[in-house]
DNA sequence: ATAAATATTTAAGCATACTTAAAAAATAAT
DNA sequence: ATTATTTTTTAAGTATGCTTAAATATTTAT
């Protein structure tokens, strides 16, 4: 299957375990970089090879081919994300980068050596979990997003679920990293913003980071 | 540049520091598994991006500009196969494959940190040279290949210049290494074949696998 | 030197994965 | 409920990278 394909699938998996379900073409097409125009001709070529299920003005959903897929891509994707942490002094952003790129030609054996050298680890360094050859998520993740989370309550972040260089830099020098500690000072419900103390400094997040940043309770 | 395109210029940079000097279309065609016409379509493709220079019916010659792409193209392939042999238990043909695929797919921020953590090595597992950042070949390949090695003398193993799965196979298979003693104790002219001795055993070479083979005398 | 064999080029055509512009439907606003 | 806005779909068209078949040139053999 072709490149377009896998990310195509993958993008609809990324959209449903994610922010909202909005998976109809026009949405998925923002995410890829194309017209919607694109987005329907392919979902009707997808839905033709049994990946997704198509109907006019119909939300896209994926057959468990297309999730087999999906998931298949991802696996490799983290992988890949979690080989280059490990081995290159490289930033969220860098790797995510390449990993983008190199999910696409690797081959199954390979995904399996590079599982298999890192231990087979269940997170990448994003704190996403990482499907296992056959595709299954064998994690139970109970993370909310920061926007969700209670005031006076102290957080270990678990997830930073973005490919935004500006998010990824912001986090950085914030020192917003997976498994560091945050402590919900306030919630502006109105403004939709969420007030952080982190160590002695303290930082205002509006809804579009808040949402992005996965945390479990420790309190 | 597309993946065809940098596999093109590629397999031009291999023919011409290979074997014979065939760079007609068809040659190359060949060697890609596509047909001359597309070849020929290509050809002139890329003369228009001043990647190579095409008249018709002559041989096709890179421009400085196509050499250095092709030698990054190589730069990675080497590398790839480099790093994936250090740290995956897999077979020269297997990396191999998997370095045709990733080579394309590689930053060259990441060719750096691949090089970087290997320690900057001259050769890859094949004990072919790996190209600079600048695209220079620093060190000077005195080898031949066993065809026209003498009879009686004894080499050292330098490089193993194939992709074809049965050639690595017979080499794991016979001891044939980067790096390993050889003698060669007969040269059939006629018959073109090349008689060695690895250790104990006797092999005979016919001119399609002595032509891959190179190697170094140490007597 | 000429004929036969081989290789290259041209021409027409196809699949993939896009585009823009328009028409049609769904959603939101009054 | 009707209109206005937004979204989706259809339709037509494009670039890339291939294909096969025929025409043309080159190379090899006699």
């Amino acid at each position: 299957m072709s490149i377009a394909i896998e990310n195509f699938v993958k993008a609809i998996y990324n959209n449903n375990s994610h922010d909202a379900h909005n998976t109809k073409p026009g949405n998925i097409a923002k995410k890829l970089g194309i017209s919607s125009a694109a987005a329907t001709d392919m979902a009707k070529k997808l839905a033709a090879k049994d990946l997704l299920n198509y109907e006019k003005y119909q939300e896209l959903q994926l057959t468990d081919k297309g999730k087999k897929m999906a998931l298949n891509v991802v696996r490799k994707h983290r992988l890949w994300e979690s080989f280059l942490f490990k081995l290159f002094d490289m930033s969220l952003h860098d790797i995510h980068r390449e990993a983008e790129l190199l999910e696409h030609q690797t081959s199954d054996l390979l995904a399996e050596k590079i599982s298999n050298y890192l231990g087979h680890p269940k997170f990448d360094p994003h704190g996403d979990p990482i499907p296992n050859k056959d595709g299954k998520i064998t994690t139970t993740d109970t993370s909310i997003p920061l926007s969700t989370a209670e005031e006076g309550k102290t957080y270990i972040i678990s997830r930073l679920t973005s490919d935004d260089k500006e998010f990824f830099e912001f986090c950085s020098h914030h020192k917003l990293k997976y498994g560091h500690e945050v402590k919900v000072s306030k919630q502006f419900k109105n403004n939709k913003m969420t007030e952080l103390s982190i160590g002695s400094n303290t930082i205002l997040l509006n809804k579009d980071f808040s949402n992005l940043i996965y945390v479990n309770s420790i309190t």
